[in-house]
DNA sequence: GATAGATAGTGATATAATGAACAATAAAAA
DNA sequence: TTTTTATTGTTCATTATATCACTATCTATC
């Protein structure tokens, strides 16, 4: 039991990985190298091979690594070998467009609880999970032991909806107000915020200037 | 004229505490210090007065940062003194959710044209901005003088879409395709993908395990 | 069975980012 | 006017991350 501390861009390039795996996969390939996975998912030969030994040796030396045991270590190593049971918070358009992203059911993330303040939205039914008032929110996570809460409110609202979602007993958090959440050391807390992306995209195109 | 290569992790910073700022600023504070700052987006003192020396010397010692003139500076050294176009293509509820997002506009991020294949869609107007089919695109973001586009298609379209704005002209591109996607060195390019970002936080609760 | 070619795994090195400490300096107090 | 206090800007040390170069070892061929 190794306690060795993983970079968080090497996860992020792990999920990349197996999505590419994915790709390659349905393509019929069997063996890959590390070349070839850089190649398509534009990284260098040694990065890839350097995330791998975090976790173990997965490939064979002189021929490569094979397709669907690397992807589905990788999984494994992500935690995506289970489902995991996601609430949502603030049925916006965001929200609404989150509840119906394929990829999230796909990797195994099934969203099994909906909330929002508007009474009107709080009767609707969204891919066969009812809309409930937040009174509820504690309650219903609770009881389904739900592990992720995603945090589509408007900015002020955001707390309040981390504070009741760690009461619940969520372990992570994904928020998209474009505020700081104040949450327990132990609860994962991770951040999208938009506006940041195309703020990077613009000082970047600009940047000549410094 | 340095040229000094700045971390995005600073860029995205930066982002933050402008944001930060402007909340500060409304409760009607003049002046911050970097520990204040530091505090309220939860980085360290050090961290915030790091990140600013990159771009110049905003603050007066003893004394700290005038709230107002900071904002400026940060938004300026990002780019946001002026408004940006941007294209959005896929008008699916992902896309529509971007179109409609307030936190685009407050930032100087106007949405001037939107396209879809689906010819239903593309007669709609979103806050009044007209639906067009993927033909027009490449005529309409040269004409606009569009400097960003953001993909929501599928990960099987994307990399027509992203040639598409390339031969169109933009600069940059936001992409939340699921893809790695192959752009001219010139051309910015940042992606988001939504499930990666719950594998962070899957891999987090389950980190014990290495 | 020996040899050549390919490619994984890994230790050493370089680069980047962060953190800690401190000198410089402005305002307030004595 | 001098001293004290606060807080920036900056240097130096530390830690984290990425790259490079080398070694080990597998497969295929001679």
């Amino acid at each position: 039991m190794k306690t060795l501390k993983i970079p968080e861009a090497t996860i992020i390039r792990l999920s990349v990985y197996s999505r590419y795996l994915t790709e390659v996969d349905r393509k019929g390939i069997v063996t890959i190298s590390s070349g070839e996975i850089a190649e398509g998912v534009g990284v260098s030969p040694a990065q890839v091979r350097k995330d791998l030994a975090y976790f173990g040796e997965f490939g064979t030396r002189g021929v490569g690594y094979n397709v669907k045991d690397l992807r589905r270590h990788i999984l494994k190593i992500l935690g995506l070998s289970v489902d995991w049971s996601v609430t949502l918070v603030g049925l916006g358009n965001l929200g609404l467009a989150l509840t119906t992203y394929k990829g999230f059911r796909e990797r195994g993330f099934i969203i099994t609880s909906i909330f929002d303040t508007d009474p009107g939205k709080a009767a609707t039914k969204i891919n066969g999970v009812d809309v409930m008032p937040l009174e509820r929110l504690v309650e219903v996570v609770k009881q389904n032991r739900t592990q992720i809460g995603i945090i589509t409110v408007p900015a002020a609202a955001a707390q309040d909806i981390a504070d009741m979602m760690v009461k619940a007993g969520v372990q992570a958090i994904l928020n998209f107000a474009p505020v700081v959440l104040n949450v327990p050391a132990e609860i994962e807390l991770r951040n999208v915020d938009l506006a940041v992306n195309l703020e990077v995209l613009t000082f970047n195109i600009g940047a000549q200037r410094f």
